[in-house]
DNA sequence: GTATGATATGTCAGATGCGACATACGTGCC
DNA sequence: GGCACGTATGTCGCATCTGACATATCATAC
């Protein structure tokens, strides 16, 4: 980072002297499609070990099968709150759900 | 569950047979929320580790100090999504992330 | 073919979450 | 006392998320 580039940030009152925050900005985001992905990969995986279709994982978690679509999609509608409270209704634990966050997923990269 | 109930809840539709579901629907919102502590405690740690106040915080997230105070309550109107967001921005990684969601949460119990 | 079941996609009204602002509370210093 | 700083709490208008519904797509069986 140039030192000019440097000195308009910090007037519009960044922290550039602490760098990781402004690098990270675009790879947060990355970050957290990879976690999102990687939450949905478990939920519909979940889903297939109990032989369960969408419409049965819909009634127990209370949405509906179109919306569990979405989910397992990890479509932009989705929030990982979401995702997150069906796992657990669906009896995965706290430590199932840090695993599935810290997992890597198996999508393709776009 | 007598018969009777387990007759009724499965005419509605329920999977009773598979019992972590039922009786887990208010276990799950009891992990969700410890869950939601475990991360806000995180968020603090990491801001005070830095030596930032909260308006600090919120510049580099992206939010405002009202917020970040919220975010650090786990207040009811703050999201996981948020929370997580607010963590990666602050340079934490996919696994830091899975550490919170899986450490117990020092709040004294309700 | 077409009927049946499962999954995907599009849309929408109502619910929830968001940043922002004002303001209250607390603590230390003068 | 007042002032400065940090944090907490309440509210609001706007944005995003959600369940529900309709409908499309895709198999498999007959």
């Amino acid at each position: 980072m140039d030192k000019q580039t440097k000195k308009r940030l910090e007037a519009d009152g960044w922290q550039v002297g602490d760098a990781q925050d402004f690098l990270g900005l675009a790879d947060a985001e990355a970050e957290f499609i990879e976690m999102k992905l990687a939450l949905a990969e478990d939920l519909r995986a979940r889903r297939l070990k109990r032989h369960l279709n969408q419409t049965q994982v819909a009634r127990i978690v209370g949405s509906s099968q179109s919306r569990v679509a979405k989910m397992e999609a990890a479509d932009s509608s989705v929030s990982i709150d979401l995702l997150i409270r069906s796992l657990l209704k669906l009896g995965a634990a706290r430590a199932d759900v840090a695993k599935a966050v810290s997992a890597q997923s198996h999508a393709r990269a776009s």
